[in-house]
DNA sequence: GATCTACATGTGTGTTTTACACGTATGAGG
DNA sequence: CCTCATACGTGTAAAACACACATGTAGATC
């Protein structure tokens, strides 16, 4: 997104398409939780807040692909919260993304080196 | 995008989002190129070929926005190209993409320095 | 005991971005 | 005359993302 707040004065942001999946997926290798506290953890892999609706559809979604697993939880107080943790499949959907993320890097890296030649 | 290829094998892309921007910007800073050229050159930047019928209507509106300015050029033999150049708004709209990529890279740092721990 | 807030899980829907298919015209070379 | 490379474009569907709203639990506060 592209967004003029003044004259020769933009805002970019420049994101990984779908980035929020291999944060989830990263967040789940590293222990079982649920949507809200991944909610919680997610804007310090991804910088920025994730949208809740999305996020428990993408959880729905993950699961029905065999990405992720899930049961309530009703011991603790409260709300009960369904709890999710990765799959093989989905340890093995992390690693390409790792691989992928690696090519991103690469890529962004060509592009910042050629647009410092040539200022 | 994320396409199953087989059981525990997928196909992964991570891409900068709207990067074809940024590498406009960048190939036209360098000099004043038409679209067709463009496409050429786009994927040695990005990776991969983008769709033609986008580029176009995306250099019109960089055109509208006051990135681009451009002109028919018919001096050539064969179909009179169009051939675009940046303004002053461009230059600081690909500083702005390009200070937002260092942080996607840093932030995509992050991300691949915690997926190496604890695998 | 009413009401406010934090926790927790969701649905509905519009907007933006990307993908895919197709249309039009010029001129070079067989 | 037919095909191919060049060059510019439109139409539209699908995917991704943004924004608004709905539902229920329970502790804290008034």
């Amino acid at each position: 997104m592209r967004r003029r707040v003044g004259p020769g004065d933009f805002e970019v942001r420049a994101r990984v398409e779908r980035f929020a999946e291999p944060a989830v997926l990263l967040l789940l290798r590293e222990r079982p939780v649920h949507g809200y506290e991944l909610l919680e953890q997610l804007p310090e892999l991804t910088g920025e807040r994730m949208d809740m609706g999305n996020l428990y559809r993408f959880l729905r979604l993950l699961e029905t692909d065999g990405i992720v697993r899930s049961e309530w939880d009703d011991r603790a107080a409260g709300p009960s919260k369904r709890i999710y943790e990765l799959t093989g499949e989905g340890r093995a959907l992390l690693d390409q993304w790792a691989s992928a993320l690696r090519d991103s890097q690469t890529r962004l890296d060509g592009f910042l080196r050629r647009y410092r030649e040539r200022r």
